[in-house]
DNA sequence: AGTAAATATGTACTTACGACACATTAATTT
DNA sequence: AAATTAATGTGTCGTAAGTACATATTTACT
């Protein structure tokens, strides 16, 4: 190798490795809530002058001296004020032109909320929970974000015990069918779910009745304590 | 805000700044093969001290320019010198203490290539196939790594048409219970394997027969065009 | 020619899935 | 108080897939 090949590799290598170092990584969160059988996503306006007028998802940097699943609950900690919150890693993304300020790789998140039990910390905020069904477009490369977390959701609902993080500790068949249904985003039939759900075996009869519906009580059940799923997914090796 | 106050934030969010940008991220690659029966993948010894005696998996650090697909290629590449592999990512690893050095967070990647085609471009390295089962111990959080991808592996196997990248284009039944049983590590019955890949449709009867076997010969078969799967994984959204 | 080893194939049993109808209960209305 | 309304709660049948299991056939090898 000449000289001048020496010294410019050099100058290439002091170049690159600064480059490295100039890539940041974020989390981003999808949270998703439930609430008059519409399933919902928490978003805020977007502080880009690019994108101004569009939503994006919750999320920040990552500091240097915290993991990603605690960077995820601290942004998770800072908008709805709750702690122990389901939340799954769902996949990175690392597109070159995602963020207009610069190199930007996120992981993404979803987490699982019940609406009623949080505050939110930020109503002078604008901070709110969006339909998900209503959503066209979002800052940077949020809606595909958002489209790959609400896909895994969907994977996971018929085989995990996850969704009913969305729902109060009691409830009835009925309310579940909806929330189900609002995932999925189709018709299910009544008897045909409370079998399949029954099979599971992950709920408990509790011998108490809905109150308060314009109509018969149902039965209220909950999720057995075996099967809660809180705080972040667990990895289920082999 | 009193002003000492003000100045103490001030350098902490220069601190902070500059910390941002002081995380690196990689991309890691198991590549998986299979020979002789035996789902293997590919290490390389660690050139860490920390680590010496101890292999790792293939990866780099993620260039300014390029995301991480393209890393990850490149990671293959410059390792096997195949171009069109079957690449999928799996999960993004950012533990504090997971890189000697510093801190560094890891995509993970797994892709599969049939070991018969790939020319080792380095054998002059101490890049060896290793078969999975013998693996207890390996450098940084890598063993994790291999086994959360091996698991997803073994999730994909039964319902998508993936593992046909481990193998030769023309294979028999046979081979291909060979793998499965080697992947999901128990065995299979024969009849119920092949009644379950028929009702697939995934492959096609060449009305070739194997030879060279020390036995009767059986048919051979090969995966459908519009099953093949090369390159990164598509997202299916919806 | 005989033997060994693998291929190739079918049936009976059980379990899950999907379509579908009717009696019951409680709140509301008349 | 009786009738109405709207939701709860439950069972069957046909179909599709999963599992366990045995025998005849073909080729290579000796």
């Amino acid at each position: 190798m000449s000289k001048e090949q020496n010294l410019k590799t050099a100058a290439l290598e002091k170049i690159s490795h600064l480059d490295y170092f100039n890539i940041a990584i974020s989390v981003d969160c999808v949270i998703f809530g439930y609430d008059n059988k519409e399933l919902k996503v928490l978003l805020i306006k977007s502080d880009l002058e690019e994108f101004s007028g569009l939503y994006s998802l919750l999320g920040d940097l990552v500091r240097p001296d915290e993991d990603l699943e605690s960077a995820s609950y601290r942004v998770l900690r800072d908008r709805t004020g709750m702690e122990d919150v389901y939340l799954e890693q769902v996949h990175t993304f690392g597109g070159l032109g995602r963020h207009p300020s610069g190199r930007v790789i996120t992981t993404a998140y979803y987490s699982l909320i019940d609406i009623k039990h949080h505050k939110l910390k930020l109503n002078h905020n604008d901070l709110h929970w969006h339909s998900v069904n209503d959503i066209k477009e979002l800052a940077f490369d949020h809606k595909t974000i958002l489209d790959t977390c609400l896909c895994r959701l969907r994977e996971q609902v018929m085989d995990h015990p996850v969704v009913f993080n969305l729902l109060p500790e009691k409830f009835s068949l009925r309310e579940l069918q909806d929330l189900y249904q609002s995932i999925l985003d189709t018709d299910l039939d009544r008897r045909n779910f409370r079998k399949k759900i029954a099979i599971k075996g992950w709920l408990v009869d509790l011998n108490e009745m809905e109150n308060n519906v314009p109509h018969r009580p149902g039965k209220l059940y909950a999720l057995k304590k075996q099967h809660h799923r809180k705080g972040p997914k667990t990895l289920v090796l082999e």
